[in-house]
DNA sequence: GTCTATAGGGGGATAGAC
DNA sequence: GTCTATCCCCCTATAGAC
């Protein structure tokens, strides 16, 4: 649509620059209170430009939104669908994966969540396959045969994947309130999120034998 | 400040029901994408008399965040300080109680917590007293005691209490992605937390013996 | 207390110069 | 491609009649 550079030096573009400071706003503030002038003081052009570049800030917003969602699931589809690690890897390596991803981004969780929930964010989840990505995964598969060989006491999976990533997501969007609770700095907080690397393993280990 | 109901029939007050209707809209699409209009609306009602009651928009709003997130909160704090039950019927009565409030009113935890998030809700969280609410509770006592029994393994309580709201509250704000990921239907969902009315005490018993 | 009408300002989008 | 200036709608809030 707009000039493509060929090698430019570093992604350093407008139109990345754009998206870069709409991603900021967008995440720590949501869609309805994000002032598309912000976006262009962030990124340190003019407003008219952000318009030219993505015709509105509807569009620039399903932008950040897809490439956002997508960003978060595209590692969870590859862990998920591993044939050759176990179930128990898997719960290593997402939890380990996603602590360190939401450390850096703490506000995605959130500014996901209640997108989709809003105005389910365009039709958005129709859009990507989650289900067949979920359904048909070796983890679910392997999540079978463990309840088959009666390693796992409670059937559903969906308990199951409900309960790690409930473990892992949370405490983030919880944050503020266990800071108030707990009288925690980010420092804290953080290492206690790396505790749960450890420890989320463990638990769901304990948790899903337990009837 | 306005006419106070002596013993009015049912609570049908005019302010009462611009609050019941700004509790609707509120809860679901947050403070920044709620129109007042939208407000007078749903309470059947005139804008102007919406700034006759409340003298603003944010006004209106700080009345129900607070009112959202004390009452959410009460019935935390009365379970956590009750000296008699064990630590175990607590964490089945938080189950228990928080799955059917949640279940009634699926929008409270998420508007609370993206709420909270986006402006610390005007220093709701300093002027609570929730730092002190739980860390002084029975529940954190009991939890200290089973500790030092040796009859939980992982001795701080932050991580006992994110587990026991994280198992709770989560599967709430991610509803729509799990519904797309399960094919669930609302009732179908609602059975699914229902079921761990049950599971999660279950699940907390075992998950805080393992290390 | 409740309404209609309107003021006032903010915010998304565009025209047009450079 | 990038800027300045501006349009215009929508939303909050108020004035004033009843």
């Amino acid at each position: 649509m707009v000039k493509k550079k060929e090698t430019k030096a570093l992604d350093t573009t407008t139109e990345e620059k754009i998206k870069a400071a709409a991603r900021v706003v967008f995440h720590k503030k949501g869609y309805a209170a994000t002032r598309t002038r912000d976006i262009a003081g962030e990124a340190g052009i003019n407003l008219a430009l952000l318009n030219y570049y993505f015709r509105s800030k509807e569009k620039l917003f399903e932008t950040i939104m897809f490439e956002t969602v997508f960003g978060f699931m595209q590692n969870m589809a590859l862990v998920l669908n591993d044939e050759k690690s176990s179930l128990e890897k898997k719960v290593e390596l997402i939890a380990s994966y996603y602590i360190d991803f939401i450390t850096k981004e703490p506000n995605i969780p959130i500014f996901m969540l209640s997108e989709i929930r809003n105005n389910n964010a365009g039709g958005l989840l129709e859009r990507l396959p989650i289900k067949q990505l979920v359904m048909n995964s070796a983890f679910f598969k392997q999540h079978q045969e463990a309840v088959a060989k009666g390693k796992i006491a409670e059937p559903n999976p969906l308990h199951f994947l409900m309960n790690l990533l409930s473990l892992v997501v949370f405490p983030f969007i919880a944050m503020p309130l266990l800071q108030g609770i707990g009288g925690l700095n980010e420092k804290q907080f953080n290492q206690l999120m790396q505790e749960r690397k450890r420890l989320i393993p463990v638990w769901i280990k304990a948790m899903m034998k337990a009837k």
